[in-house]
DNA sequence: ATTTAATAGTTGTATAGCTAACTAAATGGA
DNA sequence: TCCATTTAGTTAGCTATACAACTATTAAAT
């Protein structure tokens, strides 16, 4: 019914991504939601929550809850930085360094497959206009 | 730091969609995903859950939710049909009839807007895009 | 006809997300 | 210096979503 619709079908083709990719995330003990957020701490090395929900495009309210997630599985520690006493640095913790090339793999490894079934041109086309939607809407 | 990630771009458009489409349907009371399942509803006339999940693309637990929520705002009903016993068939409300049009055209409304922002063009072949994502990994 | 399978829906439990309201700390005038 | 404003983060309360376990009903098989 609503197959010329923007909302319906991004809505709806990610809720069928978040499947794929939590599958893949799975045997790490993570959510494709903890996940992303744990690469970018990891890619960063260290973050405060303001960036973090910057770069992820998500509210603080929600970064604060999948942080607070993410120190209770003991992916990341907070520490308080001598710059801002409002807030506080978010590092890796040894654990998550030691997961840190797999979870990479294991993302690419959807993306791979992804690929491959609809062809790596149009899947780059599409990720390219997402992109351009989403950034003039902003 | 996810440019290229299919799953990043989409999921963080969708939330970027639903903030639209949320102030939308907001004068009528009602959420995107409720707008959408009562549209079906009003469009089909009658139908039942199962029916409704898989057009929308939710698994049944989430249609049997959202239902219940359209019943207690009074914009469905169930009728028990006399074929199976074990469903019954969702049918709008008078007073879902009476805002059928104004939901359609909200809708079209924000649609309109954005394709004025990206292009007619660039809007249409990213959904198309969309769905043959969405229906070559289901 | 009786038992087994499959199907339709609901409910429990969990994560992810949002807005709004809040606390605490830093900044900027006056 | 002190008050007002901004900024950083958390908490409350809500919806949407899924999977898994459940009830009830229908269909199929023997």
């Amino acid at each position: 019914m609503f197959e010329q619709c923007l909302y319906f079908n991004t809505t709806s083709l990610a809720r069928q991504l978040e499947r794929e990719w939590t599958r893949a995330f799975k045997p790490y003990g993570l959510t494709p939601s903890q996940t992303f957020m744990l690469r970018v701490i990891l890619s960063k090395g260290a973050i405060i929550s303001t960036d973090l929900s910057l770069e992820l495009n998500i509210s603080k309210a929600t970064c604060s809850r999948t942080v607070e997630g993410l120190i209770a599985l003991g992916f990341v520690t907070k520490i308080q930085g001598d710059t801002d006493g409002r807030s506080h640095e978010l590092h890796p913790t040894l654990k998550a360094n030691n997961i840190s090339v797999e979870i990479n793999k294991a993302s690419s490894e959807v993306t791979k497959k992804i690929k491959r079934i609809i062809g790596s041109k149009e899947f780059e086309t599409t990720v390219k206009n997402l992109r351009e939607i989403s950034s003039s809407i902003k």
